[in-house]
DNA sequence: CGGTTATTTGACGGGTATCAAACACCGTGG
DNA sequence: CCACGGTGTTTGATACCCGTCAAATAACCG
């Protein structure tokens, strides 16, 4: 069952903001809420598409899975995200599977019925467009770093984005596991662990999941140093 | 001045095939080719969108530049493909440096009139969706690549996706210098170099640009075995 | 043919993965 | 309250892949 907290995230969204109350509600139905458990499966890549969803609660994790059993980790969407947009126009096959991190609740958006609003107001294509560009994005940001940083300047960036400052001292918490953020930024959980050891150095603390940086900004002048 | 050729190209790709002709004659008109000699640049990084674009001749890199000079290639787009797409959707600006590889001709398609033409006939949002649908795949799977394939391996599925073919020997040349190639695959062209040389053991002959495959089925069995 | 640009090859060092083990953390149950 | 197993994290030793730098060779083009 929907909250009106769930409903305010729908509000928010890049995707469904642009629409009408009216329209909103028509795309979100009452039995639409899914649960899932921490690691429990969403669907996996090469399953048809039929929705694409919202996340109101826990952490969904997008990963590419190699016949060998290995994964690598497209990216993790939190709360108020959706995801799986493209999904609907690429043959109608998820290419990606997606796993609960945490336990989690979703949202399920009927492809059918977007489709329906799209043709009914096209105002909301581009909604739907910002929203898959912003996706692209991300992947682009994510290649470059892979193609032409060291794995110490990826977990820098990671950490400078964390903080969501520029500028003085931050305090937050990881998002998630470390294991799950070293493949994220495409290294091996030991590379993780020590490149952010080695930041200690750098004014960069660690007490469980809690960060402190002394100084985001001396530790993003790292990053061109190197 | 764009050629019948030119056109024929414009019904095929993904974009532009579900438009009437007379929709399409306005989103094209004779104005808006461009021609771009070897490197040089369409358009790079931050700078405001106003259109997208149509390779109806040569090849168009899209890659993103480092502070310190370093590019990462995110894609090459070839002839009947387009690009930049999602540029309008981000802020109005492209997120990438597009280059041309070799002498190239373009046609450019203004930002506002397809913004209109999705307005005045929604079916057009979904050819639109559908071509950034498969861009999002594309970069998944590089994504996927760089991730958890070796040099190696992203040599082998880079000739195997040439090929075009799943089995039997194989004969094309190089879409473009090795170099790009390399870059492309995120890999030094020294490192590309080697892998090659190493193929040579299992059927994978070279001269010049020219590449001779004696088995596809078997060099894809490689990918498995290590 | 000469000069420029690609490509190859070699030697070397560093970064990262791998394997393995120790350690910390946490909820459970005795 | 403490023992306990499971999970996540750290640390260490080692191997190897790949990037770097440098030079030789090959291909290309005017």
């Amino acid at each position: 069952m929907l909250t009106s907290n769930d409903l305010a995230l729908a509000r928010q969204c890049t995707l469904l903001k642009a629409l009408d109350p009216a329209d909103l509600d028509h795309l979100i139905d009452a039995g639409s809420v899914i649960r899932l458990a921490r690691n429990q499966q969403l669907f996996s890549q090469g399953e048809p598409a039929k929705a694409l969803f919202l996340v109101v609660e826990g952490q969904i994790k997008l990963s590419r899975l190699a016949p060998d059993g290995s994964e690598a980790v497209v990216h993790v969407f939190g709360v108020g995200e959706t995801f799986a947009e493209a999904a609907m126009f690429m043959g109608g096959r998820y290419p990606v599977t997606a796993t609960a991190v945490t336990e989690s609740r979703l949202v399920s958006i009927s492809n059918a019925r977007l489709r329906d609003q799209i043709l009914a107001k096209p105002e909301t294509a581009f909604a739907m467009l910002a929203s898959m560009a912003q996706h692209l994005k991300l992947l682009v940001a994510q290649i470059e770093q892979m193609k032409l940083l060291t794995t110490r300047q990826r977990a820098i960036r990671f950490l400078l984005d964390q903080s969501g400052q520029t500028e003085g001292p931050a305090r937050f918490s990881l998002p998630h596991d470390k294991a799950l953020i070293a493949h994220r930024l495409g290294m091996k959980p030991e590379t993780f662990s020590r490149a952010l050891a080695e930041l200690a150095k750098h004014g960069v603390r660690m007490s469980g999941s809690q960060v402190t940086i002394e100084d985001v900004g001396r530790l993003g002048d790292l990053l061109s140093v190197e």
